[in-house]
DNA sequence: CATAGATTGTACTGTCAAGTACATTCTGCT
DNA sequence: AGCAGAATGTACTTGACAGTACAATCTATG
């Protein structure tokens, strides 16, 4: 876990036990946050979903806003999961694609819903700084396996040596979010393969003149 | 306004000072929303702002998600003006430039606090159904002035005849909300810039091969 | 000016959620 | 076994907020 730092007023499980009942309540947050939102979830929602009465909340976390920040974290390691194996080898064309269709099926799947920590930094960055600091921490890691996949690219050769892979992560981390925004919007997972495909385009416009092999034209499938 | 449906519970205003009062209830609104959230914002603080008494509230607005669907054209309209006079003339590189020039400043002034509209709809996309239509609506609007100017560039010969004008369009509107959230939750503009001259870079790459003038081959300033 | 309807002020109700107190049961350890 | 501390259950307090009732005041207009 990230979070190892001295906070005075909740406690970590010692048993099994705790362990898996303070599991079992970060687990029930999430979805229930993710669902409704964070002022949405009220600590009985929590409590009843987890099967678990309030002391307990109150016994692992100091307060709400602990639970919260909890649940950031647990949310980061869900989002950064179900991206892989891909989102730590991108360093080829052929696994930013299929990185981009394991991205989109998941929103598919989670049926537009947006993403959990774009919805989570929306909802708090101006309300809760620690929990702002968090958020940041995420999408830091996140961008940074972008970037350290196209600076194996640049590397390999694949990418012109003075592409910006800074700047390109952090065009492909923004697109991510938008298209997820407006695919949430809409409830359509259109405007997020558009975002990624515009993305991808932008990281092929900075490929090397003459590659090892020559990098596709443009193998842009869309659904009508 | 656009809401003609017969909703039997708010009053729409027939004097100048119940005009008055409902446009400054709204105005109110709008600006604790922008800061607190929805859920964040309630009525009495509403009320307390706008230097009216919760009864009004009541008088203009069937119940709070009437009021929260006010705020959200309101929004949509002040959103849209902010980025006038270039918003609807998008039909050269310089335009193009200054609009991106705009957005930054706007989002500079305001502190970092985020989109308006992506906000409302990360918020209310999952929760309110009217509201996420509405929500909809204000991005539809926003990518066809997108759209329109890349069309017009298009007829122009600026850009090529097979550029599609519709994925652009929403790519720079992906990018640009993208690349308000991380620059929300990083509290730096930083990433909004790179994002939308990313998508910017996107377009450049759609233009047509022999221009009438040639395309700048990057002019990227940015700011260390 | 008089009146109907629009507008506004005051006070109240019911509900729900955060947080607290304290008693009880369980678990690891000697 | 028996004890200390961890884990859990029940009940309560407090405050905030959405929504309602009703009375008072203003304003357009005949």
């Amino acid at each position: 876990m990230t979070g190892s730092s001295p906070i005075p007023r909740d406690a970590s499980p010692v048993t099994s036990k705790g362990r898996a009942t303070r599991a079992r309540i970060v687990d029930a947050a999430a979805r229930l946050v993710y669902e409704g939102g964070v002022a949405g979830t009220s600590l009985d929602d929590v409590g009843l979903a987890a099967g678990v009465g309030r002391s307990q909340l109150y016994h692992y976390f100091a307060d709400k806003g602990e639970l919260i920040r909890a649940v950031i974290s647990h949310a980061t390691d869900e989002v950064l999961d179900a991206q892989e194996p891909y989102l730590h080898h991108l360093d080829s064309w052929e696994a930013w694609e299929s990185w981009r269709d394991i991205v989109v099926d998941v929103q598919r799947r989670r049926h537009h819903g947006g993403c959990p920590l774009g919805s989570l930094a929306s909802e708090l960055a101006d309300v809760d700084e620690r929990a702002r600091e968090l958020l940041a921490g995420g999408f830091d890691r996140w961008e940074a396996a972008f970037r350290e996949g196209l600076d194996a690219m640049r590397t390999k050769g694949l990418l012109r040596a003075d592409a910006d892979t800074h700047a390109l992560a952090l065009t492909v981390l923004a697109a991510l979010q938008g298209g997820l925004l407006l695919s949430q919007t809409r409830r359509d997972a259109a405007p997020l393969e558009v975002a990624l495909d515009g993305a991808l385009a932008t990281i092929r416009a900075a490929a090397a003149a003459r590659p090892t092999r020559p990098s596709p034209a443009r193998p842009s499938r869309r659904n009508p």
